[in-house]
Parts: structure tokens; sequence; C-alpha cells
DNA sequence: TCTGGGGTCCTCTGCCCT
DNA sequence: TCTGAGGGCAGAGGACCC
């Protein structure tokens, strides 16, 4: 999709057509998520922050962001593409790759199918897409970057939207790009690739395997050496297993406060146990991440004996990592997520609840003294039924919940850093 | 200048066990 | 009993992506 987020807010404000567009965090620390075309001839882009736009283009305006809203208009553009081939990965909520191999015989050929999504998702959605068509997915990536608009002095320049590499021009088309076009190649590995004098693909592919597994890495060498010479033996897979689920927030100012933050760790613990369940796992290792004022950033995880699917029981391990961190530098983010996701009782990491448990710990408010799992999980799932059928916030940790009650934040609510008042 | 949130994958290190 | 090698695993961090 093109400039997903700020297109989606241009119809809803169709006012504002013609403008520059910037969705993001519009706090001190608010970083931007998408800007309009108009905004990007400005220079403004995603991920920069937020302070940096205003200065580039102090005209533009600036939204907060509807992720919610932004995940529904996504799930109608994938149910598109899923008319024409199940096999559609999604890899965010604006983009997805479809593998049309089976669907040619009554749609048509790859570049037909592309022609007619970009038409079906403007005519059902009002909203135009890119599309690259070509043998393997990376290089279908590669070319739908090709079919994008282009931001200029004079506004966006389209292209025809539908970019196509055909079987056997692969190279011709990649070994000119610049190195840094290759997915895997960052800032750091670019640098690495510099030292060595490779600036194109093309330099790349003529570097021996063994030189480029020294200068980048095993793995990531012999990653790079396929791509450059076209080869991505990954198939378009429907059903992507999630690894991880994390809850994080940056503060507007720092704190340093150890209560405090032990209070924002149940609240995120919470957020991540209700996603956890929604998903239908358990979790074996537990992650806090803490990032300090001068943006040192370090992670504390543990892996216990049990694994864990309800707030308290994320909580508990959440503070117990917390409690070895020296806050006193002042936090500037904190960040709790769970991985090792296992399905409830398989091997290794089963949720093992004992009666004894029940008995001997009476459920406390958050967590803090350990509330036992066994008695928390039909609680829990009665709070799940209870925010399911009446909001988020309808249930919330009591140590939440002060006498004018909290609002609890989820997922997406704070995508793109705090606001000014926060 | 100042640098979000939610992910995945890889590498390195230290510890434990054989 | 001690020591070193090697494998497996957990933990930590870096790099990268959208």
């Amino acid at each position: 999709m093109d400039a997903f987020f700020a297109s989606v807010e241009l119809l809803r404000h169709p006012e504002l057509r013609g403008q520059p567009v910037v969705v993001g965090g519009n706090g001190p620390r608010g970083v931007v998520a998408a800007a309009s075309y108009e905004a990007r001839s400005y220079g403004v882009f995603s991920a920069m922050p937020s302070s940096r736009a205003q200065r580039l283009c102090p005209h533009a305006v600036f939204l907060p962001g509807d992720h919610a809203h932004y995940a529904e208009v996504s799930t109608r553009v994938l149910d598109i593409f899923r008319s024409v081939t199940p096999l559609v990965e999604p890899l965010s909520l604006d983009e997805a790759f479809l593998d049309v191999t089976g669907a040619r015989r009554l749609a048509g050929d790859g570049p037909t199918i592309a022609r007619d999504l970009r038409r079906r998702v403007l005519e059902q959605e009002g909203l135009t897409c890119s599309v690259g068509v070509a043998p393997v997915k990376f290089l279908a990536k590669l070319a739908t970057t090709d079919a994008k608009p282009r931001p200029s002095r004079q506004g966006p320049v389209f292209g025809s939207g539908v970019s196509v590499i055909e079987p056997g021009g692969e190279l011709a088309f990649l070994h000119p790009l610049p190195v840094g076009a290759l997915w895997g190649v960052g800032p750091a590995t670019l640098a690495r690739l510099e030292r060595y004098g490779v600036r194109t693909v093309g330099d790349l592919a003529q570097m021996p395997l063994a030189t480029l597994e020294s200068a980048v890495g095993k793995a990531h060498g012999r990653h790079l050496h396929d791509l450059a010479h076209a080869v991505d033996p990954r198939s378009v897979d429907p059903d992507q297993e999630l690894k991880s689920i994390s809850h994080e927030e940056t503060y507007a100012t720092d704190r340093f406060d150890h209560d405090e933050l032990r209070t924002e760790a149940v609240r995120m613990a919470d957020a991540v146990a209700a996603r956890l369940r929604a998903h239908g796992s358990v979790a074996r290792t537990v992650t806090i991440k803490v990032r300090f004022g001068d943006f040192r950033t370090i992670t504390r995880s543990a892996t216990p004996p049990e694994a864990v699917a309800t707030g308290p029981a994320v909580a508990r391990v959440a503070k117990d990592l917390l409690a070895k961190v020296d806050v006193a530098p002042g936090v500037r983010l904190l960040g709790v997520g769970v991985s090792n996701l296992v399905a409830p009782g398989a091997g290794g990491g089963g949720v093992q609840l004992s009666l004894l448990d029940a008995l001997d710990e009476a459920p406390g408010d958050d967590g803090a003294t350990g509330p036992a799992d066994a008695a928390w999980a039909a609680a829990t799932d009665a709070v799940d039924r209870a925010r399911e059928r009446y909001g988020a916030d309808a249930v919330v940790p009591a140590s939440l919940a002060g006498p004018a009650g909290i609002s609890v934040r989820r997922r997406g609510d704070q995508q793109w850093g705090p606001d000014q008042a926060d």
C-alpha cells in the first residue's frame, strides 16, 4: 500500500487532500509513522523524529494515528488478495506476499493479476497500492519499491504501479541496484561491505563467499550471497507462527521511581498476557527491556520452571527481573515481552498448576506476593470474557485501578511515541 | 537535531553436563 | 580426582524489517 496510514487518514479527512499530512507521535519523543507524498517532498520520511519533521515541514498536518482502524482496513484489503489466492503472507499491515502460481489459469498471468488487484483495491477501499511481480519473494519486494510513486518538489511522480521482473531478467534488474537495497543490509552491514569496496549488488555477487562470510558472519554472508545471485528459496507461507509477544512504551519524561516502574510492568504484563491467551499459547520465557535516558538499552530475561499465561504470572517474573536493574540513571522506555511460545500443556513448558500453590498464596492485586496460577485460571478466563464484552478497561489489575480509574493501554495505543501530556 | 513499537533472526558468551 | 573438549541451552545484545 502506498503511504498506507496517511492514505487511510485522507479518506477520513478528504479536506486534507493535496496537503502534506504526517501520521505519528506528536510528543517530543514521537516519530513519523507515515507521510503523504506531499510531505515526503519536504524530506519527511517514516521513522523520523516528529520534531524534525515539524522543522522540515512546519505547515504539515500532524495526525495521531489510529492503529485499530488501519488494522480493519488492512483486513479488508487482505480479503481482496485472498479472493485471488489462499497463499497470502501478510508482512505488515500494509504489505503482503501472494503466490499466484495456482491462480494463473483462472485469473491470468502475474501482471494481469497485479493490475486487477490494484483496480479492485482502489474501487473497494479508495486506496492505491503498488505491486511487484517476480519469480521469487525478495525480487517481488524490490520490484514493488520500483513501482511506488516517487516524491519530488513538484509533488508525487506516479509510475505504472506495477513492476514486473520476468524470469531470466533477475540479474539485469538486481545487479545495478545499490547494495543497501537488499533485504538484510542495514547501516551496520552496509558500512562493513563498503570497506570491501562493495557498492552495488553486482559488486556483492562478485565477492567470494568466504570473504563475505568473514565480513558479515556465516549465516548472514551465505544469505546475502544467495540474494546477490537472485536465489531465494523461501516460499509464501500464509501460516507464519508467532514467536514472541511484547509491549513497550517510551515515556515523555524519564522515570526514576522503582515502585512506579513496577506498576508499569504489571500493566504491560497484563496486556501481554491477554494477547498471549488470545493467541491460545503459553510462554516459557519472560523478558524485560529497559532503555535509559542516554539511550543505552538492556534486556533481562528468565525462563521459569513453569510456562506462564496469566498477567500476575508474567508480572511476577518481570518484576523480579526489574528488581535487579538500577533505574537511577532514569528510564526512558520500559517493555515486557514473552517468547518461547508453546501450546498449553505442550512438552517442556506446560502450565503445571498445583492446588497447594493455590492454597499457599492468596491472590494479590498485582502479583506482588506471587498469586498462584491455579487460583487465577478460572478468574483469568472470566476476565477475558468480560473484556471481550465490555472493553479492555472493564477489568484491570487492582494495583492499576486508582480512585479515578485508569485507562489501560492496549496494543497500538501508543504506537508512535508518548503524547505531549503523557 | 534525536532516535517509536512490534517483531524476527543471528551471534556471542557463560554455564552446565558428559 | 582433576582437566579439557564439546554440545546444549539460556541469556544478552545487535541488526534488521515494516
